[in-house]
DNA sequence: GATTTTTTTTAGATTTGTCTAAATATTTTT
DNA sequence: AAAAATATTTAGACAAATCTAAAAAAAATC
């Protein structure tokens, strides 16, 4: 795999999750999305397609090519492995990772990348519940679903959030809800979308819509 | 503490390792050490004496300014450590902790390398025994002797390598000679600079100038 | 001490990644 | 379907870091 700079890379891996939710990556929602300007985009664009990572036609936006995505899955499994190392052995909470991993998932090294993975014990998903892509670049795609979609009534396992700030995370842990947390939806209310849910041994909760929005579930294992 | 560029902080820090031994480091033998041109020392020398890091003076050569010498030892406190992280927790040998750290080492966060310290345990020397600086930029100056200077008949004990190569490495590792080991210089031959050195219960063991120059030894403690 | 050699600096170009402003294409509205 | 609004691309400029070639300064040699 060749060497790319920290900005195509950061080029990227934006695509891919952009691309994730829906049709064509367009110019001025990936310049949103990494801060810089359409026209920027578009020279980058350009560039990144004679690198045959994407498929490019102008005006109609952009997905990543088969070996694009491979370069993004392999950033990401950078980035989500320093994730899991600075929470796990370095103790840093849950929303200081991401922006330390971002810097961090630039080094890009395959013999280091994959002794970490071996030295944290191969883990499977990220301290947000993202899913670890494994060397070859496969990754576990759990059919999860958000919380606001779950059924009433139904037992769920929370897998992830969508939200990595400190003040989701001070809402979460004051609610005692993390990753992993069994729960079921009680009640919905229509008016402000805000839901009753129960977790295991504890009084029932209220959470917002907003709140349930960023969280995933998924069928109890 | 200020952000500086990749860039920058190569051309810092190798100043910082030329001054060590000598006056004031040339624009030769800057660009010779950073493999780049004397024109584009020239350029960046401008650069760091606008920023305050380094006295120089146009045909004088430079020297760090007591702010550049902060900046470099910060700079050398991550290399040094993320060495002794690959060596003692990723199992990297000796001679490929070098390059890894030279990337790794540009992630300027106080915070993660303060982190890092602690969880290896505030680790005094890296893995080639290179003292680590402190936080506040405090080094030991451990006085350490070449061997090729160590009297004769003289208990020592080996405080650091000079050279990072695989294959010296693989030379000190046949002569079972590390970092710690303790031996006496039995005999010199002014022929070939070669030495006979003792290791406790080993057999007499001869070395070459060449390598004699690059251990370093200290007193036994 | 004048000349040659070496070292250092300056001048001018190049690449990468960015920007703003203008031009062009597409989509939406009326 | 024409006009207005929006999205995208092009054009031209700029900063950082580099280069080569030429000029200038310092050191070494004769």
């Amino acid at each position: 795999m060749l060497n790319y700079s920290v900005s195509e890379e950061n080029y990227i891996k934006a695509i891919y999750h952009l691309q994730q939710m829906g049709q064509n990556v367009t110019t001025n929602q990936l310049a949103a999305a990494i801060h810089t300007s359409p026209a920027s985009t578009t020279d980058m664009m350009k560039k990144l397609k004679n690198k045959k990572l994407l498929n490019y036609k102008p005006y109609q936006g952009f997905r990543l090519s088969v070996g694009g995505s491979k370069v993004a899955l392999s950033i990401i499994r950078r980035h989500r492995l320093w994730e899991y190392f600075l929470a796990e052995k370095l103790k840093f909470t849950w929303d200081e990772v991401h922006a330390i991993a971002e810097d961090l998932e630039h080094v890009s090294n395959t013999k280091l990348i994959n002794r970490l993975d071996e030295f944290l014990g191969f883990p499977g998903v990220d301290p947000h519940g993202d899913p670890i892509p494994d060397e070859k670049g496969n990754i576990a795609t759990h059919a999860k679903k958000c919380l606001t979609d779950w059924p009433l009534q139904t037992t769920a396992q929370v897998v992830s959030v969508s939200d990595h700030s400190g003040k989701m995370l001070e809402l979460l842990e004051h609610k005692k809800i993390k990753i992993g947390t069994k729960l079921s939806v009680r009640k919905k209310f229509d008016f402000d979308g805000s839901m009753e849910i129960k977790l295991p041994r504890q009084p029932l909760l209220t959470i917002s819509e907003q709140l349930a929005k960023n969280i995933f579930v998924n069928h109890d294992a």
